[in-house]
DNA sequence: ATGAAAGCGCTAACAT
DNA sequence: ATGTTAGCGCTTTCAT
């Protein structure tokens, strides 16, 4: 009580209390055979005095530290939170905290964060990312498990938790298709990236289901605006007729609504939009609202938080790649046509 | 070497160098005296074993943790990002590791992290938040320092950091009048919003130095593109002959900008655009790509961070609110008019 | 130049 | 029912 600025020992307590330290120990932790009075004589004392029980030392003694590392390498933050508040949940309900680290995508730095966890001991490390390309694994024979989440470590022996981007573009294809478009365009990211790729593959395989094909091939560009602005004028020069059009991202999908609408273009009337990310400033925002695939990011760290929790518990540890379906948010730009 | 899955202690490098514990402690921290051959095959064995130093049992002894606690309740996480990845530069440059947690708004929850991070012995915290809204102080009298970064603490004896709102909106004026235009209006989010009407404030002092006032009276609404759309159409209604639009966000500036463009406006040739936030996607997605003002808040972490070594180190705490000042990105929504 | 021992805050096993 | 002791991993006196 006397001074705030320094934490209250059990010594204290036990000394307030009139007690040794192992009795006021038991009394706190309701461990041992003790006296009601004495119980609650310690226990009043540790209130009085704002004792919190250091958790470093229990862990020391434990052998335990009920801590893990999160590193991130987007430093963005877009796709990374996400899935960070998916794994702080998962986390937190078992009183695990975590050390932020974000490598700013400098590999000194991120080998320097992983040293620095090491030696704050750990219990296991979740490396998370942009987008999910593959990326280098950060070691293995580490001292303790690691996941990735939202990225995939080339090392196959790791764990990683993925998006499933294939199933997203098949969830984005059949939602057009139920709602009565058949001519069906794809405007996308860089082909250098696995994931446009697999929205790709995800929509001409769901298009193929049906007896059809996309209506021109994938335009790969930039995740930007800018492309999608372009890319819906190729698109729309090459076929005038097209019915729909599916995004790679909401930011491109945002672009190719502008020119479409400058185009006279009615959405969802002419041409109906699905973006993909349900980034919600973007989505809302765009006229009309995005229907748009959700990646579940949340339940991404969620997965790979639970995993490294079983990993830290003994289990052996998962391998390979996991992914987690995506959801599709249907707002106006999909509006099924009125006829 | 033997069990990976096991953190070395230094006991074993002592027995593997044939030493003591305390010969060990001392040739790997170079403190002491010792022959260079047993410094040497100490360091040799500690090397062999990968031997990392506890962080923690170091920290107990020292009576130090090298932890601070970050609180975060912009779950969406675009203004807190950068704001913590400032304030990781200025605590990982002091060795400092960052526990995160998000409270998700959620009052609860956050009594909750701040007594798990007490009992975990963090030496501060920084509290951050979405906009700048004074929010209820986490608590006086903590046993640890506690500084407010991108929000501020209702309580003055708290210190708190964030941007010189007003300034900024000095910024935006005075660069839109040195580009020539002086009928200049003001599109923004909602009036209850401390930083919107600091804003305002600092666009309206600017223009009445200059012996101008705003065109029309400053429109208060949403945080929205929604609203920018439905201001901007006011705005023109009103005062068709408006060279200049400072909006209270880029996302209001979005909205603006493609209401002008509607109307036959053209950017910036007939009215000039200003935004506020620098969110790169969308300042760089407008069209054109949008001048707007930066809030700097990378910095406002950095500041908030080194405030809370300082106090950490037994400087006497700071109080009050201390402001960063704000950085005007220039693209060509605001190009000077070519005359 | 090296080793032995105490102690950081706490818990658990063992005495009393 | 309560107190005493050892020990978690490390650093730092103080002996030797």
């Amino acid at each position: 009580m006397s001074d705030p600025s320094r934490a209250v020992t059990i010594r204290e307590v036990a000394a307030a209390a009139g007690v040794s330290i192992g009795t006021a120990s038991k009394a706190l932790n309701g461990r041992g055979k003790l006296r009601d009075e004495t119980r609650a004589r310690v226990t009043a004392a540790a209130e009085r005095l704002g004792f919190r029980p250091n958790t470093l030392a229990q862990g020391l003694l434990a052998g335990r530290t009920y801590t893990v590392g999160l590193v991130t390498c987007d430093s963005f933050g877009r796709f990374s939170i996400p899935v960070m508040l998916g794994a702080e949940d998962a986390l937190g309900a078992g009183q695990i905290s975590v050390f932020m680290c974000d490598t700013r995508d400098d590999p000194i730095r991120e080998r320097h964060y992983i040293e620095r966890l090491l030696a704050r001991r750990v219990e296991g490390i979740i490396v998370t990312g942009r987008r999910t390309e593959p990326r280098q694994s950060i070691g293995t024979g580490l001292p303790v498990p690691v996941v990735y989440a939202m990225t995939q470590s080339t090392d196959e022996s790791d764990f990683s938790v993925i998006p499933d981007d294939v199933g997203g573009g098949a969830l984005a294809a059949r939602h057009l298709l139920a709602t009565g478009r058949s001519r069906i365009g794809h405007v996308t990211g860089p082909q250098r990236f696995e994931a446009a790729r697999r929205r790709a593959r995800g929509l001409t395989d769901a298009l193929a289901e049906a007896g059809l094909r996309t209506t021109g091939e994938p335009l790969f560009g930039e995740w930007t605006e800018e492309w999608g602005r372009q890319g819906a004028d190729i698109l729309l020069r090459a076929h005038p007729d097209v019915e729909a059009v599916f995004c790679g991202s909401d930011q491109i999908a945002r672009g190719v609504a502008e020119t479409l609408r400058e185009r006279g273009k009615v959405i969802p009337d002419d041409v109906a939009l699905v973006g993909f990310d349900n980034w919600e400033p973007m989505a809302r925002g765009c006229r009309p609202p995005l229907t748009t695939v959700d990646m579940n990011l949340g339940e991404i760290g969620r997965v790979a938080a639970e995993h490294l929790l079983a990993a830290i518990g003994g289990a052996p540890p998962a391998r390979g790649v996991l992914t987690v379906p995506c959801r599709l948010v249907l707002r106006e730009s999909t509006r099924a046509n009125p006829l």
